[in-house]
DNA sequence: CGAGCTTTTGAACGCAGTCAACAATTGTGG
DNA sequence: CCACAATTGTTGACTGCGTTCAAAAGCTCG
């Protein structure tokens, strides 16, 4: 099953290739996988910490995020996900979710039951070594946040996930000429790299102020990437990306 | 080749066996895996970021780390492993290193080359999914970390440090009623906390007069695990312990 | 056009960092 | 086994980055 223009695996198949060379017939496997497509509200949950999913989602469209909260309600994301990713593949071999995952804008999703995923990688041994690429893929960038959140201060943290953003969005084509939307609020942010959303805003000032970020509503416009990447003591290899997207 | 009295799988069979059940067939593969054991100092690197390693690096003995630098200098470590565990598992799949791994303590390690645990995949299909699997909860762990980061305030967060430890040494057998040794610096906790070293030694002090630890030499004692859970604010599910060993 | 977010700004506070000195412990060579 | 060096742990004083609380101003969308 697919959906009307858009095939729900082109984009997909997009990010995988930026990671990993598939073949011809590999990515037709991956085309011919039955989906279930739905549109979801923003902030709503995905799945919730203690599920145990049958299925994964993958995202066509609109940004999704991986979060945990404190016992008194502090939240930490963890990943943004953005068109193209599976955010739970995980799920695969963990059955219990150790985290929640929810929409942050209006999304488009589709569900892959495992079971078929599981079949498509039996017959073809080389999608087994693309998804779990993929998985590692994500842990690098949880490292790579992790160092971020707990040795950057807040200016060049920020200026460091804007980034990754800016970076992730390219290999998905997404990004024209240093502009691309960012349709979430300084709160959500906020909560992504460990700050207040107070912080969040007066450090936000200051990137415009300093001429490295121009924003427009939710519209993002990097005028200096080489200026960029170095207040963010940023270096896109962490993201394991083959073409190197982000030079 | 094996070592001496201890054969190098040992442990690693049981880390394994904590996390996904194995067929006596599949143990006997992984201890028939060719090996070349080493002594290590501590403070060595194993890897280095950049780096593209042809072999998996299994600890035997000894703490290592992995850890990553901000280009200013600081550190941060991003996971600590312990007897039985794989640091570099992921080497199998991403080629370059994004981050360092190093002894923190004198260490013996056993490597593996990774055509060999590639064949013995092959053959075992069910070890993919248990190395798979046991990459993923390293993914779990990180999540965590940074939740405990980017979240918690100081005292929560080294407390749940100790409770993470305490779990996972439980898991290969290395706790006797709440005493395990934790011979690594204070210096070296604030580094996998994102803290001073000042203010580590000041929270350890907080931690000692309220009676949750107590400490001779690099010897920990934990008198109340409820309590000590409490405090940490310590859920175990992200380490996904089949048997949970933290209860 | 008004309700409800989201962004912005100010003021005051506090957790944790830095710097510096000293004590305790561990390791090493003689 | 001791003496000395080096590392690690401990404490105090001061500073500052980022938080909290509160209120106002801008947006967005029925």
């Amino acid at each position: 099953m697919t959906v009307g223009s858009h095939p729900p695996y082109t984009l997909m198949v997009r990010k995988l290739e930026s990671i990993f060379p598939l073949s011809a017939e590999e990515k037709q496997a991956l085309h011919d996988l039955p989906v279930q497509v739905m549109k979801l509200r923003a902030d709503q949950d995905i799945v919730r910490l203690g599920d145990r999913p049958f299925q994964c989602c993958l995202i066509l469209e609109g940004y999704t995020s991986v979060y945990k909260l404190t016992s008194d309600g502090k939240r930490q994301l963890m990943a943004l996900h953005v068109a193209g990713d599976i955010p739970d593949l995980q799920s695969l071999h963990l059955p219990v979710m150790d985290h929640n995952i929810a929409t942050l804008t209006p999304c488009t999703v589709a569900f892959v039951q495992h079971r078929d995923v599981h079949q498509v990688c039996e017959r073809y041994p080389r999608l087994t070594a693309a998804f779990w690429r993929s998985t590692l893929i994500d842990a690098s960038i949880f490292r790579e946040w992790l160092l971020n959140v707990g040795r950057r201060e807040a200016y060049t943290r920020i200026a460091h996930l804007l980034c990754e953003i800016l970076a992730r969005l390219r290999a998905v084509e997404l990004v024209e000429d240093g502009n691309f939307d960012l349709p979430i609020t300084q709160a959500e942010l906020a909560d992504a790299t460990g700050l207040s959303s107070v912080h969040m805003n007066r450090v936000f000032k200051a990137l415009r102020a300093d001429g490295l970020i121009q924003t427009k509503g939710k519209r993002i416009f990097i005028p200096n990437w080489e200026k960029m990447k170095e207040a963010g003591d940023f270096d896109p290899h962490y993201l394991h990306l083959k073409v190197d997207d982000a030079a």
